[in-house]
Formats: C-alpha cells, structure tokens, sequence
DNA sequence: GTCTATAGTTAGATAGAC
DNA sequence: GTCTATCTAACTATAGAC
C-alpha cells in the first residue's frame, strides 16, 4: 500500500542534519505513508520500497518501525516549536500584534508541512509510552507558549477578560485541526489561511464583547 | 491490548435498535478498543475478550471487522445529525438564537460521547472507499446544515459579512478538536462546553468587527 | 450461538552472502 | 550497506464439535 500521492507536502528539510541522505529519505517515505495509512497499517515494506530499497535495509538505518515514527513526530515537534519562537516574534511588543504573529506562523507552519503535521497530532498514541512521554513535554512548551501570549494580553488590557487556558485551547484547536483536511492545491495558500486565523484569534479575544 | 479504562462516555444508546443485545455488547466494546489504541492496533480478540467471547464468535454478529468499525462510525455520524436537527432547533427564528443552540448541541454530543465520537473521526480513512463514501456523505449533510445556518444569519444581517464557508469550517473544527483531548471527569461538563463554544462561534460572526 | 482448533496470510525483524 | 531468504509471531477468518 503506497502513500496517497495528493499526499504532499513542502518539506525537503524538516529531518535533523546529522542523518544521512538514505535515513532522511526514509523518513519522507515513512511520514507520507503514515499520513495515508496510519502507522499500524504501514508496512517497513512500503517505507523501504517508495526509495528504491528492500524491508531489510530499513533496519540498517533505524532499529525499528517505532524508532522511524518517534524520529518524524520530535522532529515536528521540534521544528514547530522553533518556527513560532522565531526571535522576530518574540521581539514584538504590542499583545495583539504578537499573538497575530504566532497564530499566523502556527498555522502556516502546520499547512505548509500538514502531512507531517498530521502524522504529529494523529499518530502521536502508537509511539512506546517513553516516547509519547518526550513528545508531551514538547507540546506542553508549544501550548505554554501560546498561553503566554494570551495571558499577557488580558493582564495588559489588550484582550478581554476571558477564560486563558480555554480561549487558548480553542485556538490551538483552530489550527491543529486543519491537518484533517488541508490540501496544497485547495484555496487557500499557506500564508492566506494563516492570516484568517489570526483574524478569528483575535475576535475571539476582542475587548468589547458583542 | 484492552481499552483503556479513562476512555469511558455516556453511550447506552447509540446502537441500531434492531441489533441484539449481544451485538451491541460487541460494538461498546469495539468503539472503546478502537479509541484507545487505533482500529489496526485493535484486535477481534480484544473486541470479543472485553465482553467475555471467543474472538470466533465475533464473526457470527459481523461478517468483518471492517464492518464493526463501519456499524460504529455509522450510528455516530447519524446520531450526531439527528441530535443538531431537533425539531425545537430547526423552529428557532432568530439566526444567533439557531446558530447557538446549533453549535452547543453539536459540542455537547462530542463531548458526551467523545469516545465514539473519536473513532468517528479519527478512523475513517481505515473504512474501505465504498463505506467511506457512505459516511462522507452524512459529513457533508452535517457540514451543510451548519452552513446553511451560518448563511442565513449573514443574509439577514445577524452576523457580518465573513467568508461563510471557511468561518464555518472553523466553527466545526473547534468541537471536533476536542475529541483528541475531552474527557468527561476533567473540569468541562459537556454542557458548559457546549456553552463556551457557542459563545465563541458567535465571537466570530460579531457583527461590528473588532 | 459458543467453543476449540487451525487454516492461510502477513507482519516486524534477523541471518548471512556479497 | 544492500540484498535474498527466512524466522517467529500474530493476525483475520473459518471449520466443525457441542
């Protein structure tokens, strides 16, 4: 079972420098046979062959299946956790104008790699529990942050009094969501439905009330 | 593998009528399988264990384990519409007062029944294409009704002039998020988050903008 | 309608040649 | 580092007794 080919995504470099070219080739095989199949029903088979290899040598690179998941979903979690702490948006002093930036890159991000993405919100519960317990860790700095960036806006006036954690919450779920249905050759652009977003995050925390 | 045992919903009812009691055992069983640990990872063993058969005897309720997975994400998709389309729902005049008892009703199902309503989610794609289809088209009767509603109050000038159909894509996403993280002894009754939801749809169709 | 036993298949992972 | 061949285990589903 080969991997959806309208499964696609912008993601030439999204795997860690210190691997070799055939374990990162390995790993654009893996995430887009997850993204279609699930990981249970991905063959070490189907990763191998999509570059041209037989079952065994995967196993040459990575000690096993597991190991390939756990390596897609840090990295993702890694590389989006650095995407919305870009120094240039931690600089910004305004609340609304900062939250918009990191909605927006939030968003961006996940649309841009959303077969990665995907695998990282939906694949997350078949990793050993050692693994699964990395990831948390990492996921609760994402939504620390953007915790943060609300907190600190309803301390300073910017936002409505609203409830932080749940607001925050909806918010991510805006985003995490899309990779349910996103597709690159849909509408809207990356960089459009990160801009929407933004927008929706701010009405939701909008000072007046309706 | 057993389900895990967090993984429990308020789902007496939600089976076809016509199944035998012994059917339904089966499928209680299934969906809290499936929830837990993905329908691959899950295995007719752990679906009949968990209500004391033999894994053979699974196979004298249901031709396939597919078709377990099919029955379960069936009744939860027409549950769900049922519910949204109550006739005192329908009868409401006011476009926000509709929209409001729409997107609580849709939030609060999820919620209280949030294991089912996971599997209806997150294990459709491992459906074969015709069931798939099936389904897809209860979604997109789902997904009309909400934009329907959304339309109406735009046209009569309840709500702002947004882009109806990505506004309404994002109201479907913030409930359908929370099957990933909902569960029923943590802090949010289904009903008060039924609530918070609707006021956060109506948030994002404030007339004056922000 | 349930059981035990098992057929038939396929998976993840390894052995050993090159 | 890659291959072919294969081991071992587990799965879905069936056969046939009761």
């Amino acid at each position: 079972m080969a991997a959806d080919p309208r499964l696609r995504d912008h993601s030439p470099d999204l795997w860690r420098a210190d691997l070799g070219e055939v374990q990162r080739g390995l790993l654009s095989s893996a995430v887009r046979c997850f993204a279609a199949n699930g990981f249970h029903a991905t063959t070490t088979r189907d990763i191998a062959e999509c570059v041209g290899l037989s079952p065994a040598a995967l196993y040459v690179h990575f000690p096993s299946k597991e190991l390939v998941l756990f390596e897609v979903i840090r990295a993702g979690h890694e590389r989006v956790l650095a995407h919305i702490r870009d120094p240039a948006i931690v600089a910004l002093e305004g609340s609304a104008e900062r939250l918009r930036a990191i909605v927006s890159a939030y968003t961006v991000w996940h649309a841009r790699h959303h077969v990665t993405a995907r695998v990282c919100q939906m694949e997350l519960n078949h990793l050993t529990p050692e693994h699964y317990g990395e990831i948390v860790e990492l996921r609760h700095q994402t939504n620390g942050y953007f915790r943060g960036a609300v907190a600190r806006g309803v301390a300073d006036g910017s936002f409505a009094k609203v409830d932080v954690k749940r607001v925050t919450r909806a918010m991510l779920s805006l985003t995490i969501d899309l990779v349910r249905w996103y597709r690159l050759d849909g509408p809207d652009s990356p960089e459009q439905l990160g801009e929407f977003y933004a927008d929706l995050a701010l009405k939701l925390l909008a000072p007046d009330g309706e």
